[in-house]
DNA sequence: AATTCAATCAACCGCCTCAAG
DNA sequence: CCTTGAGGCGGTTGATTGAAT
């Protein structure tokens, strides 16, 4: 059997500290991305492995962009979600230095509401379903949808809701969504 | 200047999948 | 075949910041 990830130690929570940071960089800068359970008693560090990686992958990697959005890539995104819905991970794979995390944040509080703004439905992306004044509540937590009748539209495989299911609607998508090996 | 409200985003939580044992 | 843990993912929360009143 294998050992447990996150030994039920005394571990920090919260916002990363600079030195923190720096050890989780250098670490990885030696050993590079591994074994997440073991890294941080490894690097020195009072945290839980899925924290470091969350910490790495969404902060601190050398590759990434960070900043504003261009328009080319909200039009990317918004095409992407069309085609495979919330999967944020897939879509940030074709975004090169975007993370995950930030692809949905961007989504949740910008993209959703230009699309509404445009009288699109942002679960559907489909025209006209949903009424620009009625549909978010604001309520600090982010303009919930109140009339969110496709909550629990199926991805990908549906013919009659759901993210277009026609790819030919995007000729201008590089749809191959292979994952090439990094290199050494 | 003080207070309230809204927007943003880093980080956490819980679930799922896959592989090890 | 079953159980368990690691890693990964999406949803959600909460602290912070900025704008409006």
């Amino acid at each position: 059997m294998r050992k447990p990830c996150c030994e039920k130690k005394e571990t920090n929570k919260g916002a990363w500290t600079k030195q923190e940071d720096q050890k989780l960089i250098d670490y990885i800068q030696k050993h590079g991305e591994g074994c997440w359970r073991s890294l941080p008693e490894a690097a020195g560090l009072l945290r839980c492995g899925k924290s470091c990686r969350l910490r790495w992958v969404n902060y601190l990697r050398p590759d990434l962009k960070r900043g504003n959005f261009g328009e080319d890539e909200e039009d990317l995104i918004i095409k992407l979600h069309a085609l495979l819905g919330n999967r944020w991970s897939l879509i940030a794979g074709r975004l090169p230095g975007r993370t995950d995390n930030e692809v949905k944040n961007y989504w949740n509080t910008h993209l959703k509401r230009k699309l509404v703004r445009k009288g699109i439905d942002p679960n559907n992306h489909r025209l006209g379903l949903i009424r620009p004044t009625k549909s978010f509540v604001s309520n600090n937590h982010s303009c919930k949808e109140v009339n969110s009748q496709a909550d629990n539209f199926p991805v990908l495989n549906s013919s009659t809701s759901g993210p277009v299911s026609n790819i030919s609607s995007f000729p201008d998508l590089n749809l191959d969504l292979t994952i090439g090996l990094p290199i050494m």
